[in-house]
DNA sequence: CTGAAAGCGCTTACAG
DNA sequence: CTGAAAGCGCTTACAG
């Protein structure tokens, strides 16, 4: 049916030997330049391209990277997508997608990864079980944590220095408005939104501003919401830290609904710099994280582990910066 | 190096043949429930698992989509990426993510779909060269343009009943408000963008209420900017109609910042449905586009053409439906 | 540098 | 139903 040429085909055109045109496509090849011409030209008239399967096979590697994403509906996210997508193509490597609806990647999904012989794995809003991650291991598959940690591990991770900015956003809101602040974590069992809570609670407490939490689930509607809890249980914080700016716009919104004035009555500071931190409506205050040093730390590990691997673990962290627009 | 384990070693253990393994492991195929226990026990205690690339080295077959994505940034997008992966999930087909960066595919992302002999390719929010459409033809790889369709062209493709439903929104405005209005286009070379002009053109040129085109790329910025310069143009219409959510966003805050009432002096009208529209900030009157419904016809094309290859073109319209909210 | 040959891990007629 | 064998399209020692 579908009229495949094979390198056999193209040798018999080329007058070399299949081997011949086999190494005129591998990388690292040896072939007098007047092989390749002939080669080529028949390639091309045949239409011949190396079957990418038969290659996988014999050399036990793929060019592929699995990537494991969660919150698309964050937009944080589709920009991490295509980075990854970009600086990957570079490399001759593309993107297996993988979308899981649960905050723990389910075992069918670590099957298809498994399955294709993924060079690399990328999981980035999501965790997974330790003895999951370990199975990666003992098949010598790369592994970087996202914009996560897992608690336990001993995995390669790649955040931003999420204590650091939290008592950077601490201790810039603490220097203009006094008063009770409060925190809206994202999903709990995420290190981002706990590691965010502890160096904003670390440094309130030093100067001694009480703060509430409220537990949110790093969504706009979660957000939203949060807000409308917060008013209606009259508390009328200085400052609202939300753990990332998808919830800080729900936030906003809701304020705004009910007559609040920001930054005069309530300041809102949010995480990530989306793009829509920066639109006229929200101008929304944030700390900035650095996704093309993200993305790119995460690439190199990952191209060198699969060039080597040595399981190596690290928690890199990246510093970002503080972006003041208007909601402080 | 890495333990690889293969349906031999499972045969020995198991002291049935390799082609039994193989049989317990390919659907569709015959083995007494006795070898079949025998088979899995092995398997479970090795850790087997079919290699993915031998598999499709002798069917010829894969089952991996290419998804070809252009603006991410629209959160109209990653929306459908998520419905293609879940839904593509559920019939053991994975996603490769392939992201072009120009409106017209480059030869290279080609490549690498051709390279992977995907079952099927879905093209989104991007268009290709005639002749690069044919080499899927050529190959019987099953071709779908979800949401844009080719000017030319005999491709399946899905997409919004464009016309009828801009003409639904022409008869909307012009029920209301009458005076000038303005169509924002999204990039010209687009079928959305060109259809969802006309149908609106049709209506008010019957109803002879004049209408000033501007044109735009469909980004939040690109509408941003355009209201600007239709303001300082000294354009006021009653109403404007840009050609996606996300230019209608950029719209509404503009004029706003200019002090303009919604809907009160012009009425904002945007297409798509994007989650954001909903958000109390913008609470836009647009068009839903039934994502489930388009994700659905796509899937079931794609599927029965992997079945069965015929190359049907057909143009398939969906008609999603008219979300009125404040902007109106 | 080049060719003949072995082999990657499977599926699938073909006998039994 | 099961096994032995051929073969998918490549890469890669091994000779020459």
């Amino acid at each position: 049916m579908k009229p495949t040429v094979n390198a056999k085909d193209v040798a018999k055109l080329a007058g070399v030997s299949q081997s011949s045109v086999s190494r005129v496509f591998f990388d690292g090849a040896k072939v007098t330049e007047k092989t390749r011409q002939k080669v080529l030209a028949a390639a091309q008239e045949l239409g011949y391209r190396p079957n990418e399967y038969a290659r996988s096979l014999i050399t036990n590697s793929t060019r592929i990277i699995g990537l494991v994403m969660k919150g698309i509906h964050n937009p944080f996210y589709p920009q991490v997508l295509k980075q990854f997508t970009t600086s990957f193509k570079k490399y001759g490597y593309s993107i297996l997608f993988v979308h899981t609806n649960n905050d723990e990647i389910q075992n069918e999904d670590i099957e298809t990864l498994l399955n294709y012989n993924v060079a690399g794995v990328i999981i980035t809003d999501a965790t997974m079980s330790m003895n999951v991650a370990e199975a990666f291991k003992a098949n010598h598959i790369p592994l970087v944590f996202f914009n996560r940690k897992l608690t336990t591990s001993d995995f390669y991770s790649v955040c931003c220095n999420n204590l650091n900015a939290s008592r950077k956003i601490a201790e810039f809101l603490t220097a203009r408005g006094e008063g009770p602040m409060v925190y809206i974590s994202g999903n709990e069992d995420t290190s981002t939104s706990r590691e965010r809570e502890q160096g904003f609670a670390e440094v309130l407490e030093q100067r001694g501003i009480p703060y509430q939490k409220y537990t949110s689930d790093f969504t706009y509607d979660g957000g939203y919401e949060t807000a409308r809890r917060m008013l209606s249980e009259g508390d009328a914080p200085a400052a609202v830290f939300a753990a990332n700016d998808i919830m800080a716009l729900g936030v906003i919104d809701a304020l705004r609904k009910s007559g609040v004035k920001i930054p005069e009555q309530v300041k809102v500071v949010g995480f990530d710099n989306i793009d829509m931190a920066s639109w006229p409506a929200y101008q929304l205050t944030t700390w900035e994280q650095p996704i093309d040093e993200m993305v790119d730390e995460t690439v190199n590990y990952l191209l060198s582990e699969i060039d080597e691997y040595t399981g190596q673990a690290q928690a890199v962290e990246v510093e970002g910066s503080f972006v003041e627009r208007s909601t402080t």
